[in-house]
DNA sequence: TATCCATATTAGAACTATTATAAACTTAGA
DNA sequence: TCTAAGTTTATAATAGTTCTAATATGGATA
């Protein structure tokens, strides 16, 4: 936390802590409950403002994929994103980023790049062909679930 | 309009031909003050919808480059955009992207990839040695704005 | 042209993520 | 320990977006 040239509460020691254990790139919201069980005196405002300062010392990201709502990754390095519209799980993707910062394009100066993919993750698509078969032989099951999971992550 | 399998209403028509006429990537709400003044009885809802089921049928493409609005391409071509931190201006990037709908990546099927860039733009950064160079001889001038410019758009 | 139904628009309220505020509390250095 | 700077807290405020229900419109049909 020092070398990131933050004071180290207890506060950020905690909230850095649930994302170096939680690899699913949790909200705001997410840090807020998951963080509160074991802090319960955490306050709302004390996870945006620890984000925000990780963010800028560049000890975490902050991905603007979803519109709804940021999502925070601990790890800082430029890699691609995928969001699945099903199950809304986010994954990293491991491309090396065509575009990184320091590049210059027509001119403008690049200091940070992101590249965002959202559509049908792998899972989400076995899901629904393995619903499709059994539709035919008339098996039925519940239908995938359009909520986010908990166990969320990186595959 | 037709060819989008939208009903051709007037108000479609004015927000498409205001995006038409305005490259700048305008959000819902620059949208709405714009087609308001040909329009006065347009309601913000109107504007969301329209925006929405534009999008929806390809029309155009929206943009979460910045996280406090959404912002709409007339274009709905994918292309990298860029962000200006000091203007705020987002540009059109002229440069192929590297993973494209309907690519598989990690096994995740794409269909929609944005590139999103963050930095200072050719014409910030022109400014800014400027004024370093005016400071040294003596010379003032007010400092760069911060707020976003309205003739703001695509080099 | 008149009628009808599905769809679109409107105005306003409601919702939600995020930021601002101001007081109380920590941290770290003298 | 004392102090100044920075941090946390609780709450209010803000702003973008979505929801709701009533009204209006487009376009197919008769």
């Amino acid at each position: 936390m020092r070398k990131l040239g933050l004071v180290p509460t207890i506060q950020r020691l905690a909230v850095l802590e649930y994302l170096e254990n939680n690899h699913t790139h949790p909200t705001a919201e997410e840090v807020y409950q998951g963080v509160r069980d074991q802090f319960p005196s955490l306050a709302k405002a004390t996870v945006y403002n620890v984000l925000d300062a990780l963010k800028k010392a560049g000890g975490i990201q902050e991905l603007t994929i979803a519109r709804e709502a940021a999502r925070y990754d601990y790890n800082p390095s430029p890699h691609p994103h995928f969001l699945c519209r099903v199950c809304g799980n986010l994954y990293d993707v491991d491309l090396p980023c065509s575009i990184r910062p320091g590049d210059e394009i027509c001119g403008h100066l690049v200091e940070v790049a992101q590249v965002y993919l959202h559509g049908i993750c792998v899972q989400c698509q076995k899901q629904n062909s393995q619903n499709k078969n059994e539709s035919k032989t008339g098996v039925r099951r519940s239908s995938v679930s359009t909520k986010r999971r908990d166990d969320a992550g990186a595959p």
